[in-house]
RNA sequence: GGAGAGGUGGCCGAGUGGUCGAAGGCGCAGCACUGGAAAUGCUGUAUAGGGGCAACUCUAUCGAGGGUUCGAAUCCCUCCCUCUCCGCCA
């Protein structure tokens, strides 16, 4: 696996630091050069011994079909000085190795680095509000979400303790109906248009959570199985990334649009405290991802054309949001540009995440070696993903969007079919 | 879980110690033939890294990692994966 241009590290270190410097990072690229160019002086050294020694394997295999006994005095003398370029070489090889997996650890830990048009920023008030959609509710008396659905019975925290612990849920009733249905509209919606529908494996291997950029770094936000090589994937962006892990891609079959359902598991480290009660933060949690490979060429209107897929998501729903390009600072660890959409809670007063949408332009693609194939020869595919959208989510903005003075919800022209009546009401 | 068979280039497939980065085929690209195409013929066609303005050249890679050897796709060890049969199971 390759995780930084090393070429770029190279021949332009400068742009390295300062791209990540606008993320806020303070970054030693001379030390990191350093050891780049220490590891290719070793290895220049190793492939010429090497060399060497290949001459020699071969001269001692002329000697012999030409007649020459094999304990000769010349072969013996080549077999010694096979043996000692081969003890050189083996010496060489132990330094290249500590060096290289040294430098690949700290390449590793480094974040993408993030696009031109992202806007400079150190955390999330420096986020650039782009967009705005529908009229946010604002009235006074509203209810939160949590309390709508616990009048209602339709989910259940307290039990879902005895079960698992604590930021898990239980949903019940209608509750569970109504995920059910918006993870069929969605998945319907999406497929619609043209994406091809992946239910992928959720457990996921090292491999691949490195490959999408959740691993070195990140190992504490994941659920990991301690008797395997295996962990509970946090967003089915892990296991569609490397759904082409190490492929060549036909140029012509590019883009690849995908949408994936899939359970997300999140250990949120470090959340204690903060959206304790309802459906915003749990360790699971429903997710319909959009996922594209495609052409660099072709990544930046892929990614316009991407995030409005989500956004007619909310807006066929009828929730009311707005559209958030993250400032650098700001910005996920794989991420060179990302918008993200906020629908609105009424209840709570608020816009909250409900999707982020981001390309990772080829880092992902380098880490997990997806190359496509044209006339020009192979290069780095681009890869985008984006929330379409998180179920639980969209449930809490649509319980507090939808409430009624009588203590009903009413739900959007769109679900009904789905779910087979035009509102929530009491059991 | 038990028994057996395997893992070689974009794909299929040959290769049991040296001249093998690897026959042959398919696919793909170019050229020839054609009014145009098909068929046919010829030529080319792996990836990554290093050096060189370049032609080119060096190194590594035959599932992964170790070992034997001057020399490993080929022999030995460990691991992973796939397939077949049996058992178990939603």
């Amino acid at each position: 696996m390759t995780v930084l241009d090393q070429r770029l590290l190279r021949t332009n270190p400068e742009l390295i630091a300062t791209q990540l410097g606008r993320r806020g990072m303070q970054l030693d690229i001379q030390a990191l050069q350093r050891l780049a160019s220490e590891e290719r002086d070793l290895q220049e050294q190793r492939s010429d011994l090497q060399a060497e020694g290949n001459r020699i394997g071969k001269e001692v295999g002329q000697c012999i079909r030409t007649g020459a006994a094999a304990d000769s005095p010349a072969v013996q003398q080549l077999r010694e000085q096979g043996n000692r370029i081969k003890q050189q070489v083996a010496a060489l090889e132990e330094q290249e190795k500590a060096l290289a997996s040294r430098l690949h650890a700290e390449i590793a830990a480094l974040p993408n680095l993030p696009s031109a048009q992202t806007p400079d920023g150190r955390h999330e008030a420096d986020n650039v509000e782009v967009k705005c959609w529908g009229t946010p509710r604002v009235e006074a008396g509203l209810e939160e979400h949590w309390q709508i659905g616990e009048r209602l019975g339709l989910f259940e925290t307290e039990r879902s303790v005895r079960i698992a612990q604590s930021r898990f849920i239980t949903l019940l009733g209608q509750g569970a109906r109504l995920e059910r249905c918006l993870i069929q509209f969605m998945l319907d919606l999406h497929s619609r248009k043209g994406y091809r529908e992946v239910l992928p494996p959720i457990l996921v291997n090292s491999a691949s959570l490195t490959g999408s950029g959740q691993l070195p770094k990140f190992a504490e936000e994941s659920f990991r199985c301690a008797d395997d090589d295996l962990w509970l994937t946090p967003t089915a962006e892990v296991p569609i990334t490397s759904f082409h892990r190490d492929e060549v891609l036909p140029g012509d079959q590019l883009p690849l649009r995908y949408v994936a359902y899939t359970p997300c598991f999140r250990r949120e480290a470090g959340s204690y405290g903060r959206d304790t009660r309802g459906l915003i933060r749990l360790h699971q949690f429903n997710k319909v991802e959009l996922y594209w490979f495609v052409h660099p060429q072709q990544s930046e209107q892929a990614h316009a054309a991407l995030t409005a897929d989500a956004e007619a998501v909310l807006e066929a729903l009828e929730l009311p949001y707005r559209k958030v390009e993250l400032c650098t600072g700001d910005l996920g660890f794989s991420a060179a540009r990302t918008f993200d959409l906020e629908v609105w809670l009424p209840g709570a007063g608020t816009y909250r995440e409900i999707s982020s949408c981001s390309t990772c332009a080829d880092f992902q693609a380098r880490r997990s070696s997806i190359r496509c194939k044209d006339a020009k020869g192979t290069q780095l595919v681009h890869t985008l993903n984006g929330s379409g959208l998180a179920i639980g989510r969209t449930m809490a903005a649509l319980l507090e969007t939808g409430q009624q003075a009588d203590g009903s919800v009413s739900l959007p022209a769109a679900l009904w079919p789905y779910f087979g009546s035009d509102r929530i009401t009491a059991d």
